[in-house]
Order: C-alpha cells, then sequence, then structure tokens
RNA sequence: CGGGAUGUGGCGCAGUUUGGUUAGCGCGCAGCGUUCGGGACGCUGAGGCCCCGGGUUCAAAUCCCGGCAUCCCGACCA
C-alpha cells in the first residue's frame, strides 16, 4: 500500500476525549473515528489489524475443532422472553422494531439464536458432540463506555457454543476451548493469565477469564510472572513459610495497656512491630464464635475463612454481636479464649517467635506467647489477603497485584439454555436428554485496545508482527540532488520486489519531508522500518529499524528483500 | 442513576468572568516560492448555524431557562 492513497490522517495533537493510551494512539495513528459514545468507525488500519486479530481466532477455533458459523444480529425479541433474558439484560439491550411491529434484539450475545438452531438440526447423542462459533458484531448499551473501544456499546467478539451429551464431554469441549485461547492470547502477543472467575455447582472449574495485564484493567487479581499462577484478590493465597522448630522462649507475660485496641498503638506502646503482633478477628460460624488468627500487619481474608469452613454460614462479628456477647473482651482477644468454639490460624503463625497478643480480658495485652505451649489452633490454613511480594503457592516467586483486561472468558453452562429452548437429544437407550453447553467469549476487538496497552511507546505503537497492519514500513528519502530520481526508483523497485516476495508493505511515497515520514512511521508501528536515502542509495544499503527495540542496521541493498522476507521483525 | 467537567472551521485550543467592530491562534487543507535524514519556512487563500431551542437586550459565542451530546469518578453489570 502506499502512503500517498493510504485512507488516513495522522494527528499531532491527542484526541480531547481520550483518556488512555490505547485510545489516544488508535485515533492519533487513524485507526478508528468515534461516532457516537462507545461506536466506531474503523479506518482501513485499524481494520486490518482487527482482520488480523480475528484471523488469529479464526484459525485456533478451526484447529480446536469449532465451525465458523454466522448468526444474526437482528434477533426476534420472543426468542429472549423465552430464555428469560429479555428482562435479565434489561435497558444494556439495543431493542428494534419493524415495521410491523414486532420487536428485535440487537445481539449482547447469541445463546438464544445458536441453541434454537442447534435444536432444530440435532436431536441424537450420535450428532453430538458440536461447537459452533462466530466473529459477529455485538451491542451492548453500557452504563458507561469506556476508553475508545476497550468498553463499547458496539463491538466485535467472538462467541462459540459447545453442545454436548453430558458432563465429561463438556468438560473435553471447555478444555479444548480453555487450549486454544491460550494459544490466541500468546499469538496476540499479550501477557495474560486465565483467572478462575467462579467455581462451584458442576464441579470443578466452571468459568474462567483470561485477563490481559494493564494498569487500565478493569479488574485487580494476582498473578505471578515465573509460572502460570493467577487468582482473584479474593480467592488467591500464598505459599506457606516453611516449618521451623520453636526455641526457648521467655516464659509469657502480661503487660497494661489500657485504652489501645488498635494494632498499631500497641506496637508502638510495647516497643515492637505490627508484624509480631497477633490478631485474633471474630467470626460467626453458625451460631458459634471462631477466631480467626493472622499476623497483626496484616487482613484477613474472609472469602478465605468462609471457604475453610464450608458449606457452614460464616460472617465477621459485628458490633450487634459484640453487644450481645459483653464476656468477650473486644480488641482484647488472645488466640486462647475460652468462649472460641474453633480458632483457624493462618500458617505464618508457625514463625518461631512469641507473639504479642490480647490477654483475654480488656486493658492488657500478653507477650512472649507462643505455639504450642500457649495456644493450640484448632484449624490451619492461608486465610491473609494476598499482598504483593507473597511468595506464589506454586513456585514461591514473589507475587505481583495488578489490574487486567478481560480478553476473554470460558464458562460451562450446563442446561440453563437447552432446557428453556427445547435443545434436547435421545440417547442409546431411547431417553431425552437437555444438551450440555459451554459457552465461549473472546473480546475481539477489546483484544486491540489491550495490545496497544501493552506495545506502544513514547512515539506511538508497536505493533507485534502477528496483527501488524503491514509488516514493513518502507521509507524513500529521495535528498534534493540530481539523484534523487535513481533513489525513488531504487524505492520503486524493492516496493514492488517485497510485494512480489510476498511481503505486506506500507510504501511511504508522499513528497513531505522527512521528519514528517519518520514521526508517522513511529506512530503507525509496523514491526519493521526501512528507509533508503541518498546516502544509502550511494552506499547500495538499506537502513533497517525494529520499531519494538529500536535496534537498527543496514541491509546490502541487493540482500534487503531476500533478508526482510525471511527474518521479519526477530 | 448520583457527582464533576466540556461543547467555538477537520484536529487541539483561546475568547465567555465584565454582552459591543470583519470570532482569533496552532496544526491540518489549497496555491506559489524557498527547503529536503527526525513533525522546515515565507507569502496568499479556502473553510464557522460559536451544540440545539427559547428568552433578556438597541446588541448574545458571552447573560437567563430548558434540552442534547461527549468525557472523567462512582453506582450498576460481568
Amino acid at each position: 500500500m502506499r502512503m500517498s492513497s493510504l485512507f488516513v490522517r495522522t494527528l499531532r495533537d491527542d484526541p480531547a476525549d481520550a483518556e488512555v493510551a490505547s485510545h489516544k494512539l488508535m485515533v492519533r495513528a487513524g485507526l478508528i473515528r468515534r461516532v457516537a459514545s462507545g461506536i466506531y468507525s474503523w479506518l482501513p488500519l485499524g481494520n486490518r489489524v482487527l482482520r488480523n486479530v480475528a484471523q488469529i481466532v479464526r484459525e485456533e477455533m478451526d484447529e480446536a475443532g469449532a465451525q465458523e458459523v454466522s448468526l444474526p444480529i437482528a434477533q426476534p425479541l420472543d426468542l429472549w422472553k423465552r430464555s428469560g433474558r429479555d428482562e435479565a439484560y434489561g435497558d444494556m439491550m439495543f431493542r428494534v422494531k419493524d415495521r410491523k411491529d414486532n420487536w428485535y434484539a440487537m445481539a449482547p450475545t447469541a445463546e438464544e439464536v445458536v441453541t434454537t438452531l442447534v435444536a432444530g438440526e440435532y436431536s441424537s447423542y450420535r450428532d453430538l458432540p458440536v461447537n459452533l462459533y462466530q466473529i459477529n458484531w455485538k451491542y451492548r448499551d453500557e452504563l458507561r463506555p469506556r476508553f475508545g473501544v476497550l468498553r463499547g456499546r458496539e463491538f466485535l467478539m467472538k462467541d462459540a457454543y459447545s453442545f454436548d451429551a453430558d458432563l465429561a464431554g463438556l468438560q473435553q469441549s471447555y478444555d479444548a476451548m480453555y487450549a486454544a485461547y491460550t494459544k490466541v492470547f500468546t499469538r496476540c502477543g499479550l501477557t495474560f493469565r486465565s483467572v478462575k472467575a467462579q467455581s462451584g455447582e458442576i464441579g470443578g472449574d466452571t468459568s474462567q477469564e483470561f485477563m490481559a495485564v494493564a494498569a487500565i484493567g478493569e479488574d485487580a487479581f494476582v498473578w505471578c510472572e515465573h509460572c502460570d499462577y493467577a487468582a482473584n484478590t479474593e480467592a488467591a493465597t500464598r505459599r506457606p513459610a516453611p516449618e521451623v522448630a520453636m526455641p526457648d522462649l521467655p516464659a509469657r507475660e502480661s503487660v497494661h495497656t489500657p485504652d489501645m485496641p488498635g494494632i498499631d498503638v500497641v506496637a508502638e506502646h510495647l516497643g515492637t512491630t505490627a508484624d509480631l503482633l497477633m490478631k485474633s478477628i471474630a467470626f460467626d460460624v453458625d451460631g458459634d464464635l471462631v477466631l480467626a488468627l493472622v499476623p497483626g500487619d496484616r487482613e484477613v481474608n474472609e472469602y478465605a475463612v468462609a471457604a475453610a469452613f464450608s458449606p457452614a454460614s460464616v460472617r465477621l462479628y459485628t458490633d450487634a454481636d459484640f453487644a450481645a456477647h459483653p464476656d468477650i473482651p473486644k480488641g482484647y482477644i488472645g488466640p486462647d479464649f475460652a468462649g472460641a468454639a474453633r480458632t483457624i490460624a493462618d500458617d505464618s503463625l508457625r514463625a518461631p517467635h512469641g507473639w504479642v497478643t490480647g490477654a483475654n480480658r480488656v486493658d492488657h495485652h500478653d507477650r512472649n506467647v507462643v505455639l504450642g505451649r500457649d495456644f493450640t489452633p484448632s484449624d490451619w490454613a492461608e486465610i491473609v489477603v494476598v499482598e504483593p511480594g507473597d511468595p506464589c503457592p506454586n513456585c514461591g516467586e514473589p507475587l505481583r497485584i495488578d489490574r487486567g483486561i478481560e480478553v476473554g472468558h470460558v464458562f460451562q453452562l450446563g442446561d440453563k439454555y437447552s432446557k428453556s429452548l427445547g435443545a434436547m437429544y435421545t440417547d442409546d437407550g431411547g431417553a431425552e436428554h437437555p444438551m450440555v453447553m459451554g459457552c465461549y467469549g473472546i473480546g475481539v476487538s477489546r483484544i486491540l485496545s489491550a495490545i496497544v496497552e501493552e506495545h506502544h511507546d513514547e512515539q506511538g505503537l508497536c505493533w507485534p508482527a502477528s496483527v501488524a497492519p503491514y509488516q514493513v514500513h518502507l521509507i524513500v528519502i529521495p535528498g534534493r540532488g540530481e539523484g534523487g530520481a535513481a533513489v525513488l526508483a531504487a524505492a520503486e523497485q524493492l516496493y514492488a520486489d517485497l510485494r512480489e516476495r510476498g511481503v505486506d508493505v506500507l510504501f511511504d511515497d508522499r513528497d513531505v519531508s522527512p521528519g514528517i515520514k519518520f514521526a508517522d512511521a513511529d506512530l503507525l508501528g509496523m514491526p519493521v522500518h526501512l528507509t533508503l536515502g541518498a546516502k544509502g542509495f550511494a552506499k547500495a544499503i538499506v537502513e533497517r529499524k525494529i520499531r519494538a527495540t529500536g535496534v537498527r542496521d543496514e541491509l546490502d541493498l541487493a540482500a534487503a528483500v531476500e533478508i526482510v522476507a525471511h527474518e521479519g521483525a526477530r
């Protein structure tokens, strides 16, 4: 493609309505233009990236055995009434009316249509499994569209739906999609982790979200850079410290700490630090008082405590609870408080030192309270809220807490839609059952935001080669001398030869100053920049710059085509 | 839906407080000339329903009322 005829106008200034880098750059580089809130036109460069990402998704879906279809965007609202999701989606759904006053939903997703489709075609166990997917525009009237195409009201989504005879089959379909997603996001150049989103009823992991690590992400999560561990902040745990023998420690002693229910005040008063204190947090577990023991500098993860006593009903003690139990010395509870039915201790309490704890009476703390000698918890678990730097439960390396962009979601649906929409099959014994479904989404347009967030610098975009609009940005600087025509001709030849060799080239053949060409090339961010100027031409070399790394070298003009075609952005 | 902010040539902005000439600046665009390896320069020019509707006034981009749109924070959703 020639820059002289490419439909693009790069902007020097950041658009006024953009806050984050990806949005600013996608507008400045001429990939997208806003039409309405959360609704964008895709210009040639943006559309090429969109197509490239979609193609990666398509290849991996096909490879995983899914079959591509195209389902309607305008879907009869009656279908949504049948599944009960007309109400559930509410104002989130765009609705349109035809000339006969029939209402249609503009697809926010396609479970209804695809389930009805399969129900009409398949009815035997011999037909299953089947997995259908499409890459199509979706519409959700978000309360707050954000950050360009990151959260749009119109967005390109890949949605896949698997139909199996039983849960074992579903698990296979789900695993295949999970594996395909990992390939997709890897190929797109994203740093990502899959996070368990929900576990439960059907058994095992029923839902996992793929999060691209990004500071502007809408959800915080804990992850490890050195292995594939990742978890919601509520579900995250850390590796317990190794057990060490308890040394001989001085005897427990009580100290007067009047009016000091707070950790920091006590620590200061006793000349120690919060991490050497122990907190005893009161919980109500099915009506019993249960103490959760954690170091003074850490927070209790209520979710983890609840999980440890599942299926009992677990809640933090409230002021009302304390009021109802005046015998409990709020703020001064110790790990051996007699009124506690059980105590659950965080594994970090095995540390080989005595603790400062509540003395089980108001205005007093004890010091040199030693595990095994002065108190013995009934239960052990990882119950502190994980903080950055805590050891990874898998590999022990320091954990990070970052924000993520949800770029994909895999979900085991079960029979919710097959039941309500009649997707049944007959087994080999003649009995009828609902098909067991899974659904799997990838935010294709959102991936572009995620890629740009990860791959850009001060100068502009730095596309991974796998999704770049063009592989090579060819710049010609003919210079002012007599030889300009020859340089231009050589660049034309280079352009023709590269294309002949199958390389996607953007050729800046415009008659503008070198500064503009270089600045635009950096902004547009093709992986490889080739510059042919008068000086280089005289030496029969062409300059190469790898956009992402900034590494430059010179290639022999005669060999350049082969080298570039062979090496790409390596 | 609550809070905050903003709407002025294609883009970024000034002007609005204190109403008053032909509404200005930078970028971009067109023409001519000089430039030509990191967003060159000079001259000339085109391009405006100052978001929309109503009101006040001799006079409104500017003041008042009512809308609409866009962005940010929150809530909501997942």
